[in-house]
DNA sequence: CATACTATGCGTATATTTTACGCTAATATA
DNA sequence: TATATTAGCGTAAAATATACGCATAGTATG
């Protein structure tokens, strides 16, 4: 068979911290697109398998490792590099605050944190990329509790609540939200607290892995 | 660069008749895993996209040209295909009754349907792909209306009631569905009859596509 | 140190949606 | 004509979602 087309991988990873949303974007050294932000990514080699390869690009690119990552849709347009023909398969993933800071012992003296609301230009087909990557982060969000991911191991009960106002963009009712979070039963609350400028000190919460996938295994259905 | 890897893609086609679920499934001709049932597909060209290479592949090998088709997932274990690496770009697709009937005039002397409750030994991964498939055709059914693409474009209501019962597997109250499924206010009810069997006649429907695309856009959710 | 201010945490009343199921209508068939 | 069978409409009760009120436990301020 005569095909010549190219795999790569592509890394849409959000983070979340001081009440914002980022994805982690490169700056690419060579022609095409030299100088212009992209998303972390790069050929698969002949003996990995698409996850490892997702991994190790971004390990190398950005310094940093992901727990959180899934796939997220696979880009083949003939035109899309304008080189050679590339699909790329593209995942998703999502990383805590503690491990937000990215490593300066690599590569990557130019992987930078973007606010999803200040995005630069992007280089290839990366902006629509993006844009489904954002769709799919608000869509799962509502039926799945990845907003653990993005938080730290313990948190007080407000980060969620600001989370996933800020992820879905519109106001959330506090009450209600708690309500119906606490109510699903995967959360676990803390003995400790913690008080951050004024007003009354939170308690903290940690999410149960276990429970959650022991309900989810029964078809209990999460939904926000 | 070194990557010899190839790119494929594969077709998942579900039909819905005498209240089945079906399966699309060819005869491979060639080694490996000649003679064994598989979902059809192949390599993709390096002037076509993913969508055109799936219709393209489809239509050789079965003589099928469908209307409703989507990305699934991209398959890319590296020992997948025990020749070479092979990376399959999953496709999900739905078709009618009345073109349901396989052509005869195509390459696919082999081609046939299958019952999912039913299924023979598949080659590759190919079984691991149905059953990601079966997954997303019971998810998306509830929250989208494709229903339609699986029934002729006129239908009387418990087709729908019973296609829904089949795909998800459970009774489903009748009275609530029809109360439910027309207050979403997508269906068009036709002045036309038809009476199979005993019983009093049914009244036909059609899906309004047009004030399901308006809905959607204004952001009304569908869900059963 | 009293008073205001701020965020947390719990509760309750009302509206909306889902669920369960009774009943009538129109046709085929015995 | 009686009976079985599928279609179609409605209503009550249960469960969920929504909209708020208010006490609580701290910090900030005069």
């Amino acid at each position: 068979m005569q095909q010549s087309i190219k795999l790569s991988v592509d890394a849409v990873v959000f983070g979340y911290e001081s009440e914002t949303i980022s994805v982690l974007l490169i700056k690419r050294k060579y022609e095409p697109f030299k100088g212009k932000w992209a998303i972390p990514g790069g050929f698969v080699l002949d003996s990995e398998s698409l996850e490892e390869a997702v991994a190790r690009e971004l390990k190398e690119e950005t310094g940093i490792k992901i727990n959180y990552l899934e796939q997220l849709y696979t880009f083949g347009k003939p035109d899309r590099d304008p080189r050679k023909r590339v699909v790329s398969v593209a995942y998703f993933g999502l990383i805590k605050p503690s491990a937000f800071k990215l490593a300066a012992s690599t590569d990557a003296e130019e992987a930078q944190w973007f606010s999803i609301t200040n995005l630069p230009e992007l280089s290839f087909d990366h902006a629509e990329i993006l844009k489904l990557a954002i769709t799919r982060l608000q869509a799962k969000i509502t039926y799945e509790p990845i907003g653990f991911e993005l938080l730290d191991t313990k948190f007080p009960f407000s980060d969620l609540e600001k989370l996933y106002s800020s992820v879905l963009g519109r106001d959330i009712d506090r009450r209600n939200f708690r309500k119906k979070m606490l109510g699903l039963n995967i959360l676990d609350e803390l003995d400790e607290k913690v008080s951050k400028g004024s007003g009354r000190p939170a308690n903290l919460f940690m999410f149960n892995k276990n429970r959650y996938f022991k309900l989810k295994k029964e078809g209990i259905i999460f939904e926000i």
